[in-house]
RNA sequence: GGGCCCAUAGCAUAGCCAGGUGGUGCGCACGGCUGAUAACCGUGAGGUCCGGCGUUCGAAUCGCCGUGGGCCCA
């Protein structure tokens, strides 16, 4: 049996019901098992990093890739999807130590390394646990049972298997490279992991003495004065123009010589405060080359001694500052690149921990950051310092621990990246990306700059670079699974793979000697780039790799241009020679109500705890799915989610709306099937049944593109427009009736009918509520059917039932509706009272048949006894003519009599005066016996409308709506009024819809009590009374006594229940 | 400094690719309905379509230059 519903749709207690009941019928994994054999899709997560809470973002990610799944299972693919947990990394490091005091990898060496690491693979696995809860809550359904977990033995084996693949073919690199260096973390990290944001840094100009010259400088411009004792060489750009100049401050006798670009010669004499200057020369920059200058900080740094210190010319020096670029190839990109091409000595003399080495002389033992002060007052000093300041520029930190970034020239494990650039791009090519924008332009983009991946960490937890290199003969070998390291180190049986375990595992190289492996972890970007054959525990197994691989799908957040889609390809290349993945939907990030980031020192962080605790998942799934375009950023509004819950609580009570009826009815869709009632169907029926089609047809369109706005946008509408606002108002008299009549099964149906299919179509959308309609309306009537909505197959589009031509009458009629109703408001006439004629002035022969068809519709809506459609060219002769005089006209033509022909016009024939001028263009005006001819041109015609008439425009035409009253209409009108109130009177006592009464109605003004006294069986009927008594004489008492002020006439009513 | 995306009423959005009188929802004001009723419906007011320049008979739409926001990079 169908069973009535709650008044109320509470999100809360149904959802987890809802999901309860999945949990006791196991109805994932049977709706995933039900399609076995069906066409594979193959979905692989984007692992989110176990670091916590869920916030809106990875809700809103794990809601599209839930919708799309559940989609594409009911289209009848076999879905896998794997759930997938980044486990491993500094993030998770980082919040280890923060735990246990840590400061500094001293710490932990001394805490143990082994507890260290159990204590971060804790970490990781209580919020795995922790995070997998919170999306159940809204309702995701991918594999939490067996989830790949970049820590599991199997996915340390992919990511070395796929690291030997790149040692085989010539990818993998040992080299001294600049790198991106966390001090605090004291550990090479990935361009990837810089977080760039503005500074105050100081901004410097200097002067280095050019060698053999007298007082000549050369002007550098830095931000950075710690890498000035580590200056190696200037660069200058060949093309530029460069002046040497003698600049003085008042005394022209204490001048000095500079060279600077010949553009910025003022900028940098400002900055130095001279007052006065002459040009001695002027040269292009490659005429520079050959200066030589002196290191100022050589006294106190005792290496620079044996260094030379050249010009040099480089591309990548700009026309600003003074033109002319200070090179530590130690410390920068650039000038390493610039060292290494000229063969320049990379001097580094900075420690891991980022304190100057001994090689830095007076300066070691103190943090590079700490000495710029010093530095300058030494340059101050040896008059070498021409201008300090400050400035506020974009300055790189370890997106971990926030702490400055520097840069340090180390020993690094590469990935030849720049190798393989050209076939990831034309691969790129092959995908298919939504939007199409995100591959074409900004991945190809991010691609081309893509520089070698240094993919080795000198850190604690992760996956441990599998390199093992010979004491001896430093010999190279990478191991590929944990076989091979079994049989390479002659220990049985499951080897941890972690460090420290895996550090005290040797091997013996060819030479006879031990080979030792490197200490270093991966890049915890390199665990996740190997997910998509790691999650099918290849290469351990191949069965699954082979029918699956590459994924069918991918989706995630545009920050991933970078991160995953960039890391996934380039291993992907490495191990394969091809993109892992075929569809890639990009998606946005959530901000805030005013477009800005949610973060915590904001304080404008929404979790998707909050928004479920006060609307329920469905709500917040449907909020994120339908506000925007997935690629676009959402800015997350909580009157938008209200009003999305306000549109799934419209929804419960149209669902709700038939049940009583279908209840007392017995109705049974087995019994009542499309057949039996197909001859009783109204064209609303027949028009809602289109509409449905329809819509799934959009709704399929839509999917196919991912364009989830589109799909749930329309769904929306339908559920607000079609279903609330107009079927269930239309429907609602067929379902009062009493008895089996065809006419109000056939409405039965057609509900039911909609119900069902609306449940399944926003399954993939709201799986709970469309869940709990189906048990009701499906399940719970049928046990052979499908134990969840989620096993059933998508509806297909019933194209017999699609009409066009419906939809748009039906368009038609209700934007008639709407005018009358604006009418009717115009001549003050309420819709309870009927009006005697409706009549339509239809602008094409569509919109008069839309009529025609619709007749039945449009008199109900309207409450309206008649319905009259005029002709093309056919005005209402019940309209009024006015003609009105146009003295511009008149004037030049009657000159001195112009004011009688405007008179006269007033007061002669209108409909003759206008027939006659439409016809001949003339009309024969008589004005005191004299007859006058007008023309056309002197006379134009309105439309009057007499008082109780009111039109109102519509898209199709004109709708006039007679208000005329008569006693008929008189008489119904307060009949209703007395009903609604004695109905309201019921409603105020909570009486049960079945229960009868006794109500005494008093009205004292005659002509209206004889005016209600003609419906007084039909009041009687409706407000189910046993014991009707309207008079104007009986004092009303009992239960509930009110009285009522009805357009004016006071009346007194009341109400008593009969036991 | 560079790449990509975004900017339309108080708020959120459609329209932009394929130029032709800018729609819709929320909120607001007014009104209606009355056994879906702590629900629902109608009407109305609200727009230099971020700014400027250009192309065109005509620009929210196309192009260029700015401004602001987002992501990514240097």
């Amino acid at each position: 049996m169908i069973r009535e519903i709650t008044n109320k749709y509470e999100p809360k207690t149904l959802e987890k019901d809802i999901r309860n009941y999945w949990d006791s019928i196991n109805a994932y994994p049977r709706s995933r098992q039900l399609r076995a054999g069906s066409t594979d899709f193959y979905f692989v997560d984007g692992p989110p990093y176990t670091t916590g809470h869920i916030h809106l973002g990875t809700a809103w990610n794990k809601i599209i890739k839930d919708s799309i799944l559940r989609y594409k299972s009911m289209n009848n693919f076999h879905v896998r999807d794997r759930a997938g947990w980044d486990m491993h990394g500094l993030p998770i490091e980082v919040k280890v130590e923060e735990m246990l005091g840590f400061k500094s990898k001293k710490d932990i060496e001394e805490y143990g390394v082994d507890q260290f690491i159990a204590k971060c693979k804790e970490f990781a696995i209580r919020h795995k646990d922790e995070m997998t809860q919170q999306f159940k809550d809204l309702g995701v359904w991918l594999d939490w049972e067996d989830p790949y977990m970049t820590l599991k033995d199997e996915y340390i084996e992919a990511a070395w298997w796929t690291l030997k693949q790149g040692h085989d073919k010539g990818l993998l690199e040992r080299g001294k490279r600049v790198v991106n260096w966390c001090p605090r973390c004291e550990t090479a990290i990935a361009d990837s992991e810089v977080e760039y944001w503005d500074e105050e840094d100081p901004s410097v100009y200097i002067k280095f003495k050019v060698k053999d010259e007298e007082n000549t400088y050369i002007v550098i411009w830095t931000t950075t004065p710690w890498t000035i004792p580590a200056n190696i060489a200037v660069a200058v750009h060949p093309g530029f123009e460069y002046s040497k100049i003698r600049a003085w401050k008042d005394n022209k006798d204490a001048s000095e010589v500079l060279y600077i670009s010949t553009s910025l010669v003022e900028h940098v004499l400002k900055q130095g405060r001279y007052t006065d200057f002459e040009t001695l020369d002027r040269m292009l920059g490659e005429d520079l080359l050959e200066l030589s200058y002196d290191n100022p900080l050589s006294d106190k740094v005792p290496a620079q001694a044996g260094f030379d210190h050249n010009v040099y010319m480089a591309d990548f020096v700009t026309a600003e500052n003074t033109g002319i670029v200070h090179i530590a190839p130690g410390h920068g990109m650039d000038d390493f690149i610039l060292g290494v091409e000229h063969e320049l000595p990379i001097f580094c003399p900075v420690c891991p921990d980022g304190r100057y080495t001994s090689d830095a002389g007076e300066y070691e033992g103190k943090y590079v950051k700490d000495v710029d002060e010093l530095i300058l007052s030494d340059l101050e000093e040896r008059g070498n310092l021409l201008k300090k300041g400050m400035v506020s520029h974009r300055y790189g930190h370890c997106w971990r621990c926030k702490t400055p970034i520097i840069y340090l020239a180390t020993r690094q494990w590469f990935l030849k990246v720049s190798d393989i650039k050209d076939e990831m791009l034309s691969e790129i090519e092959k995908v298919a990306w939504y939007p199409d924008w995100a591959g074409s332009a900004r991945f190809a983009d991010w691609v081309s700059g893509a520089r070698d991946w240094c993919i080795s960490r000198q850190r604690y937890w992760g996956i441990p670079l599998p390199i093992w290199i010979c004491d001896e003969c430093t010999e190279e070998e990478v191991i590929g699974t944990m076989k091979e390291l079994q049989e390479r180190s002659n220990l049985e049986g499951d080897l941890d793979l972690h460090r420290p375990n895996v550090d005290n595992i040797t091997i013996t190289c060819k030479c006879g000697q031990n080979m030792k492996r490197v200490p270093d972890v991966f890049d915890v970007w390199f665990d996740s780039a190997v997910a998509s054959w790691a999650t099918l525990n290849y290469p351990r197994e191949h069965e699954d790799f082979d029918k699956l691989w590459p994924a069918d799908f991918i989706t995630e957040g545009h920050d991933q241009t970078r991160g995953w889609f960039y890391s996934q390809m380039g291993a992907s290349m490495i191990a394969f020679g091809r993109a892992p993945y075929k569809n890639v939907l990009m998606h946005g990030f959530t901000l805030d109500d005013a477009g800005k980031k949610m973060s915590k020192s904001l304080g404008n962080v929404v979790s998707p705890g909050e928004v479920m605790d006060k609307f329920g998942a469905d709500s917040l799934r449907f909020y994120v799915l339908s506000s925007n375009a997935p690629w676009e950023d959402l800015k997350f509004n909580w009157d938008e989610v209200s009003t999305i819950n306000r549109m799934v609580n419209i929804f419960w009570n149209v669902y709700r709306f038939p049940l009583p009826y279908m209840v007392l009815d017995n109705f049974d869709p087995s019994v009542v099937t499309y057949d039996s009632v197909k001859s009783h169907l109204r064209p609303e029926d027949r028009w809602i049944l289109s509409r449905l089609n329809s819509l799934i047809l959009s709704v399929n369109e839509a999917m196919d593109q991912y364009n989830l706005h589109r799909a749930t946008r329309p769904i929306s509408d339908f559920i607000l427009e079609d279903l609330s606002r107009w079927y269930v108002q239309l429907i609602r008299p067929r379902t009062w009736t009493e008895g089996d009549d065809p006419d109000k099964l056939a409405a039965y149906w057609v509900m039911y009918e909609v119900l069902v299919k609306i449940a399944k179509v926003i399954a993939p959308f709201m799986p709970h509520l469309a869940e709990s309609i189906y048990q009701n309306l499906v399940h719970n009537l049928d046990p052979d059917s499908p134990k969840s909505l989620h096993m059933c197959d998508w509806p297909v589009v019933e194209d017999a039932l699609v009409d066009t031509g419906l939809e748009k009458q039906m368009d038609t009629i209700r934007n008639m509706v709407e005018a009358a109703s604006n009418a009717r408001q115009k001549v003050k006439r309420k819709l309870r009272w009927p009006v005697r004629k409706i009549v339509v002035s239809p602008e094409n022969e569509q919109v008069a048949q839309a009529v025609e068809s619709l007749m039945s519709v449009l008199l109900e809506q309207t409450n309206c006894k008649e319905i009259m459609i005029l002709g093309s060219d056919e005005t209402w002769d019940e309209l009024g003519l006015e003609a009105v005089p146009q003295p511009k006209a008149i004037g030049p033509a009657f000159k001195g009599d112009a004011g009688k022909v405007i008179a006269a016009i007033g007061s002669a024939d209108v409909i003759s005066m206008r027939d006659a001028l439409v016809n001949s263009g003339e009309y024969e005006l008589e004005i005191a016996g004299e007859t006058v001819t007008i023309t056309s041109g002197m006379v134009r015609f309105n439309e009057t409308i007499p008082e109780h008439i009111a039109s109102a425009g519509f898209s199709g035409g004109l709708v006039y709506v007679d208000a005329m009253l008569t006693r008929e209409i008189e008489s119904e009108g307060y009949a209703r009024e007395v009903i609604r109130r004695l109905q309201d009177m019921r409603k105020e006592l909570d009486l049960d819809v079945e229960e009868r009464i006794k109500a005494i109605v008093l009205i004292k003004d005659e002509r209206i009590l004889d005016l209600v006294l003609d419906w007084e069986a039909h009041i009687a009927d409706e407000v189910r009374t046993k014991l009707l008594v309207i008079s104007m004489d009986v004092e009303p008492e009992g239960d509930l006594v009110k009285e009522w002020d009805v357009e004016g006439t006071g009346m007194k009513m009341s109400i008593s229940k009969i036991s």
